[in-house]
DNA sequence: AATGAATGAGGTTTCATTCAT
DNA sequence: GATGAATGAAACCTCATTCAT
């Protein structure tokens, strides 16, 4: 009956925001519908569209959010020390953003498939930005002095592997939260640092010539 | 009109799971219709409910024959050698399923979100079976002599990162195919065998104690 | 796989009338499936199609085998006795067989909507036949000396209306099986014996003449 | 293509409704259906789900409104005078009732079987509360005076199975038109009215004891 | 700035029925 | 006599999106 009390965008933004992070999360792309974001929100349907144009719209603003975080704690977290100690102080800082943000997670690594094809793409350029600011994060901390250059061109190929470790090992933690996520962290350490030194460093490990009858 | 040639179930039924893997791979769940499945698979809608019961049924199906050979091909992979040689072959053997089936890896790491809420344990279930099969593989191959049962105990959460960190390099291989597999293989093998081995023989990276002013 | 053992005709019809009455009478025309029928029957499809042509075909043949039942009791019932005695043994006689067929009283007083439009006039014939019967077994019993020809000539109408009283205090009873079957009888005797004996020997009521101003 | 024009809930939603009544009751509930009734309303499907939520909700609400014109029929009928001439006036109304509802008789008395199983249980309550205004009906008429204790406590019982004989000669009716719907009711009014009286009364018929050699 | 009304298109599922074997 | 394979058609329901107010 009576309308809603009139919100500046600045104020009404967010919430929208909010609440479809929360529905995409939970759902998925197209699990997700805009009627529920709507309704969580506490607004009607045409102001999604008046505000993000498309649900593909929404949904890429969510995106871009959540990246924007999540570089911001990468970064934060790399400055917070040198060499092995930036690394690990990242990990941990992935590993908080993570239990804050509970399943943030998902919308980039969990939600690739379903949704107009116009969304690859994009999915794609979000999870290569946080490869690359992440591959930033050790060239700034152990990759210092001597890298090879080979390797820096490849590093962000490593990062990808590598952040997608962290995932893997994300995903098991939420799965096992009896284990503190420390452990998680100091897990993921040690499979991954001593290697990530060695690929710097040029010290590598070659499979041995295949012997043919 | 024209009615279909006849086949007896054992020849019509994988035509459908082909299809529908096919369909499930390219969209997802949530996108991949049961129209179009029967289209790919040559024949009408109500057969594949006659022979997999609902969307759902055929969805799980397919994961499991997925599954079936993703472990198969990791064992088959592990027997061709020992120690890092296994470990090696291993990783060579995925890359070269990845490449064959395509897409099928999107079955089992990129399809998490979507679908009715009876599927997300399925799902789950799936990827720890796909994990446990590959903790043995390591443990078939370095870990012979001398693990420490702590780390035995914790193999599976190690091997589910470690798993993690290869679809990430496949996923990174299959959007810049001009270097060869094998190269991707090889800095995988680089990042992760040291850390592997470091964590099996107790070698460990700890954090510096923290200093407060 | 092996084809089911040969039955003839004779032996095989009565199981597949059998198990397409319990269907119908459980779920009605419309919710009760073929496929359902032909597996509580123990056979195929086609077979049920060879028998009776179509589902409507099928209907017809259960609910005249249920009418002529019907049929069949209300007279034996009749036999037994004259005047109101041989009412009151058709109407018990009546609770009899709804008890002993369960619900098979659905088919003819509960089942009215749904099907093709042709199954109307059937249904509508149908219970007409059991109508005519049971005013036969009215006129037979006490209708019999000085009966008015008017009363006669509607003595169908009567008897439907009748008949419906007794459907009513049936589906009562299923509803409030706490009572014994014979109160429930024993009320409606009271209920209809007096006034249609009144009927029948043309002590009539009238409305008083209305008054207006 | 061309937009239809927007009416308000209020109105919109009586229109629906009545285009529900006439499919429910010419069709059954299972074979009525919400694309027919959507199109008879002049709207759309989503719109009557958007109003009633599920075909099982549109169906309630038309039962819900064809219970309440039906009671109050019988209500104001009762009023119109004491003893028999109230029962003759509700009988009058509600033939009135059911020749200008054509055959909105049907939702109460012949669609009992089709659809969902949580409908059965509304269907049941429905036509209690039909009994019940019935049975309040006699009470408030005839049964003023001296009505037994244990008979009352039954009046529903018989309200049911007398509502039943006039929905039976109302069907009558329907399908034998050239008689005036007042000699239809006469007739109903003899057959019940002298048995009720003696139910109420205590004067009651009881078998001759059986005679067993 | 905000909403209620409205829809086109598409989804999964079921069913009566036929045909080749 | 009996079956497994196959389908056309239609059912219920949902959703992203728009328009008039």
């Amino acid at each position: 009956m009576e309308t809603r009390r009139r919100l500046p965008r600045a104020e009404r933004e967010p919430l929208m925001l909010a609440a479809a992070r929360r529905a995409f999360e939970e759902r998925g792309y197209r699990d997700a519908s805009m009627d529920d974001i709507a309704a969580a929100a506490g607004i009607t349907k045409p102001m999604l569209y008046a505000y993000f144009g498309s649900k593909q719209g929404l949904y890429e603003a969510c995106l871009e959010q959540v990246t924007g975080e999540l570089i911001e704690v990468l970064e934060a977290g790399g400055r917070r020390g040198t060499d092995d100690v930036a690394f690990w102080h990242g990990l941990l800082a992935l590993f908080d953003w993570v239990e804050a943000n509970e399943r943030a997670w998902a919308f980039l690594y969990l939600d690739d498939r379903g949704g107009p094809p116009g969304l690859a793409p994009v999915r794609a350029r979000s999870r290569a930005v946080v490869a690359a600011a992440s591959a930033r994060l050790f060239a700034e901390s152990s990759l210092r002095d001597g890298i090879s250059p080979d390797v820096a061109a490849r590093a962000e190929g490593v990062a990808y592997a590598l952040f997608s470790a962290v995932g893997g090992a994300i995903e098991w933690w939420l799965e096992h939260p009896d284990e503190p996520k420390e452990m998680h962290a100091l897990r993921l350490m040690n499979l991954l640092w001593q290697g990530l030194g060695d690929l710097q460093r040029g010290r590598l490990w070659f499979p041995p010539p295949e012997r043919r009858p």
